[in-house]
RNA sequence: GGGCGGAUAGCUCAGUCGGUUAGAGCGCAUCUCUUACACAGAUGAGGUCGCAGGUUCGAGCCCUGUUCCGCCCA
């Protein structure tokens, strides 16, 4: 046989030198822009594209799994989208993240001994932007590692001046509208940040803490009270009210009447209110209508006054008497301390609070009422609920549906504005002279009211959310009616991981629907979270962290790619190992090596045929296989089962071509002549066709064995030119369509499956007798009615069941069975394998027998099924299937019989 | 309190028209340096699919109940 060694090819798939080249070339290239660009001439714009608009990473921030698990996802569509020949197109870009940019600055700043106030705004502001300058490059660096074709020319920033513009636009358009308002509410305010955070930016956490029991005095008869529980005390300093279930017979004298704050002897109401539970605590709830939610509620129903006694740093203010300038835990101890000894204790009790921390940083949050911007957010929240009940916009798994419903159908008023300077500033003008508020797109230089020059813009910026929400539209030039826009809006499909469902993708359809009154993507495809392989979340402090750069590094980023894909079904959590991204390693050598061999193989063979093909069982069964597995990866992505598909081309690559075809294509090979050739155009045509097929999932290695494949092909005949010709690149080669017109070839399925049986069947008997694979030996194999098939494989049995061919018999009956030879019964095909020295009789009988009895088993479970009502009640098609086993058993079961008889 | 997810081999997980002997990777055992690949090949051991009922000719999959773990919302 001929050399199929190719020299330029190493041993092992070296992803270190391929991977930023081929990345670069791509690029280059300009594969990842869309064809059929509307800046393009030529454009058709009736053809519809497939948009994804990245979930923006943090400016400054770092790689992530999170990142690279939706890099994965998004890519593998981008790419089969592409392949398909649909104009594509991946918008990549990056958020200011107002809250984690500002603190790093603020960080820097603090090694100078320095906060941002002491230098000002405008300084604050030009060092973050240098901070941003210096780090802003990294993430999206890291993002091309991974290998994401998205059109770079199209990269955005939320800070950009198109994007600032859309966010300003969508800020008056909203407020003309009365959808935005400021005023006095309460809000989550971080003391260590000092800015309003939204609702969802606080986590509550169960921890361990004491409710403490307390005398409410009353005001005209000092020697009753009212037995109150808090877990606050340092908030008795606010309270405004007593309240206490209207059909609580325990209190109801006491309604009406008065009590008396302890300390500071403030007269407040006793109040019944419905939402006091009877059961907690004592039964009656003090009520603090400036810090507690539910309190600021039951307030309002009662008109209570909110008496704020916090300021932004969480220090008791003017309103808390004698505890002014205390820390609020400080002051909880003192105040504590002070009633005790005044005798208005009662008791303390450990309890189990619900402490709210922010989700940033982890600090104690601290309910306030304070005046913020806020969107009035019910009929944005009812035409996004609207949108995915009517099926404009799909969300994937389904169940995260009722999730989204839930929260739009309970929302409150999205907080819009933070105490921060690092992001849009509120577009809001106070003149100075009038008071009058001015809202506008373009800085106003005079106050249109009194014409008055001294105007002081609102120093508040918005909600990072708020410009992410306008992403998908933003980012092609909204509120331009660019070509951009025009053409590749609404996008397609909107990826992420569901924990930003509410943040992000719900805001995004209330906000696309507002501004753009279309659905801003069809789809939501939510990924899971990665955790540690124990299912933890990966923290640094855990020091549990898998860096994915760090992966990359040690196994390639198709490794890590392909492990993320596969390893995770829709929606659900994946345990990330690196056993698993080394499992995945191991299979793009794989794919590598049987690329090697497929080359080699091609160079062996005879350019051209003689005549016309003339297929083996082999030929035709992989056909068949690698036809089936097109259409199972078809209908598998059509419903968003990338893992699985991954999964079938893995297994179709490894257990089928590499492990069979491969392995008598080299006995194929070696006949030369047609059965060569022909044999060399299979193995190119299912090489092709997987690395088409995987491409998506590990763009880097099939990009460097196609590119080979092809250069080996390239100066070859016709016939070896795949339909449709060679493309430049896999990246933008034709994606396998299923081909109806090929018929599905079952005989061949089932007559190779039989093939394998046998061969399984002789290896397993030449390990049990301990015969090594270099031994030869003779077989005689009585067919049956499967003579014919067993003879056209003689060769390929013997090479893979390790047997002599020149000793190979295949008959289809013999009268005198082999003496003294070790019988075999499979598929219904008797073989005799002589094996080293006597002939056990009485372990070979018992062998029999046990073989005899499971089969048995097997006949008499068909012969039960096939008399029951199985066989009226089923498809003919699965008893028919049942009947054949049926057979093939008895038959099986009878040659054992024979084989016993005659040991 | 409401909702959702998970529970399948020693470990991590697939199994999306219900089809009758439940799969993979890793790990384990035995063997093999057979020129594509030791990042490999061959063979094997290993599972009452959380539990209890039900529907069905047939259930890991559908229904009801239940236990444990996790998440989200309040």
């Amino acid at each position: 046989m001929c050399r199929m060694e190719n020299p330029e090819l190493p041993k092992a798939y070296d992803f270190k030198s391929t991977e930023q080249r081929l990345y670069a070339w791509w690029e280059a290239q300009g594969y990842f822009k869309p064809v059929n660009d509307p800046r393009d001439p030529g454009f058709d714009p009736s053809r519809k594209p497939f948009v994804i608009s990245i979930p923006p990473a943090n400016v400054t921030g770092e790689l992530h799994q999170g990142h690279a698990m939706f890099v994965a996802m998004e890519d593998l569509m981008i790419r089969y989208h592409r392949m398909k020949g649909i104009p594509t197109l991946w918008v990549p870009g990056t958020d200011h993240a107002g809250i984690a940019t500002q603190l790093q600055v603020e960080k820097r700043l603090a090694q100078e001994g320095l906060k941002r106030e002491d230098i000002g705004r405008e300084e604050f502001l030009r060092r973050t932007w240098a901070w941003k300058e210096k780090y802003g490059g990294i993430i999206t660096r890291q993002i091309r590692r991974l290998g994401a074709s998205c059109d770079w020319s199209r990269e955005r920033f939320t800070l950009d001046d198109g994007l600032s513009r859309a966010v300003r636009e969508a800020f008056v358009r909203l407020y003309e509208k009365g959808l935005i308002y400021r005023g006095p509410r309460i809000i989550n305010w971080s003391p260590g940040l000092k800015t309003a955070v939204s609702d969802l930016e606080v986590e509550y956490s169960e921890e361990p803490g004491t409710l403490y029991y307390f005398k409410y005095r009353l005001a005209d008869d000092p020697d009753e009270f009212i037995p109150v529980a808090t877990t606050r005390p340092e908030t008795i300093l606010g309270d405004t009210a007593v309240a206490v279930h209207p059909g609580d017979p325990r209190y109801k004298k006491f309604v009406g009447r008065k009590a008396l704050v302890p300390i500071l002897n403030r007269a407040i109401p006793v109040i019944e209110d419905e939402y006091v539970d009877r059961e907690f605590g004592t039964g009656a709830l003090k009520i603090t209508p400036a810090h507690d939610p539910n309190d600021y509620q039951i307030g309002q129903r009662h008109n209570l006054e909110a008496i704020s006694v916090l300021d932004e740093t969480a220090h008791v203010n003017g309103n808390g008497g004698p505890y002014k300038g205390l820390d609020r835990f400080e002051a909880r101890k003192k105040l504590w301390q002070d009633m005790a000894d005044a005798g208005l204790n009662i008791k303390e009790q450990p309890y189990q609070m619900n402490v709210p921390r922010s989700q940033r940083g982890g600090e104690i949050i601290e309910p306030m009422i304070s005046t913020q911007w806020f969107v009035r957010i019910k009929p944005l929240a009812d035409a996004a609920l609207e949108a995915v009940r009517d099926g404009r916009v799909r969300i994937v798994p389904e169940r995260f549906t009722k999730v989204y419903y839930n929260w739009l159908e309970n929302i409150e008023d999205w907080c819009i504005s933070r105490q921060l300077w690092w992001g849009h500033r509120i577009p809001v003008w106070y003149c100075k002279d009038c008071n009058e508020t001015i809202v506008s797109r373009q800085d106003p230089e005079r106050c249109p009211r009194c014409n008055g020059q001294r105007l002081e813009q609102d120093p508040d910026v918005l909600d990072t959310w708020f410009s992410s929400g306008l992403w998908p539209f933003s980012t092609l030039g909204w509120p331009e009616e660019t070509p951009d826009y025009c053409y590749f809006y609404p996008t397609s499909v909107l990826e992420t991981g569901y924990d930003i469902l509410f943040f992000w993708v719900a805001r995004m359809i209330m906000e696309g629907l507002e501004f753009t009154g279309q659905v801003p993507f069809d789809t939501v495809y939510l990924h899971g979270l990665i955790r540690d392989e124990n299912g933890q979340k990966m923290s640094k402090t855990k020091g549990n962290v898998i860096d994915p750069l760090g992966v990359m590094d040690d196994l390639g980023t198709d490794a890590l790619r392909f492990t993320l894909l596969v390893g995770s079904t829709p929606g659900n959590d994946m345990n990330l190992s690196l056993k698993k991204v080394e499992a995945n390693r191991n299979f793009a050598n794989k794919v590598w090596n049987a690329g090697r061999f497929v080359i080699g193989a091609i160079g062996s063979a005879p350019e051209k045929p003689q005549s016309a093909p003339d297929w083996t069982l082999a030929d035709r069964w992989i056909a068949a296989r690698l036809e089936a597995l097109i259409q199972d990866v078809e209908r598998l992505f059509e419903g968003y089962q990338y893992g699985e598909a991954g999964r079938q081309i893995y297994d179709f690559f490894w257990s089928e071509f590499a492990d069979w075809y491969i392995e008598i294509a080299k006995l194929q090979l070696a006949q030369g002549g047609d059965r060569a050739h022909y044999t060399a155009q299979t193995l190119s045509r299912t090489l092709d066709t997987c690395l088409r097929l995987l491409h998506p999932f590990t763009p880097f290695i099939t990009e460097a064995v196609w590119g080979h494949l092809k250069s080996s092909l390239l100066d070859r005949a016709e016939i070896w030119t795949p339909a449709g010709g060679w493309e430049e690149a896999l990246i933008v080669a034709r994606w396998p369509e299923p081909s109806p017109e090929r018929q599905e070839d079952a005989e061949a399925t089932e007559h190779f499956s039989e093939i394998m049986e046998i061969v399984r069947a002789i290896r397993n008997l030449r390990t049990e007798k301990k015969v090594t694979p270099g031994k030869r030996i003779p077989a005689t194999i009585l067919g049956g009615p499967r003579t014919e098939i067993l003879r056209q494989q003689a060769p390929t049995l013997a090479a893979l069941a390790y047997l002599d061919l020149s000793g190979l018999k295949i008959m289809e009956n013999l009268a005198e069975k082999p003496e003294g030879q070790t019988p075999l019964v499979v598929a219904g095909v008797e073989i005799y394998l002589p094996m080293e020295g006597l002939v056990d009789t009485q372990a070979e009988k018992k062998r029999l027998v046990k073989e005899l009895a499971d089969t048995e088993v097997q006949i008499s479970r068909l012969e039960n099924l096939l008399n029951g009502s199985f066989s009226q009640r089923a498809p003919a098609e699965v008893v028919a299937k049942e009947r054949q086993k049926l057979e093939t058993y008895q038959e099986t079961a009878n040659k054992l019989h024979q084989q016993l008889e005659s040991l």
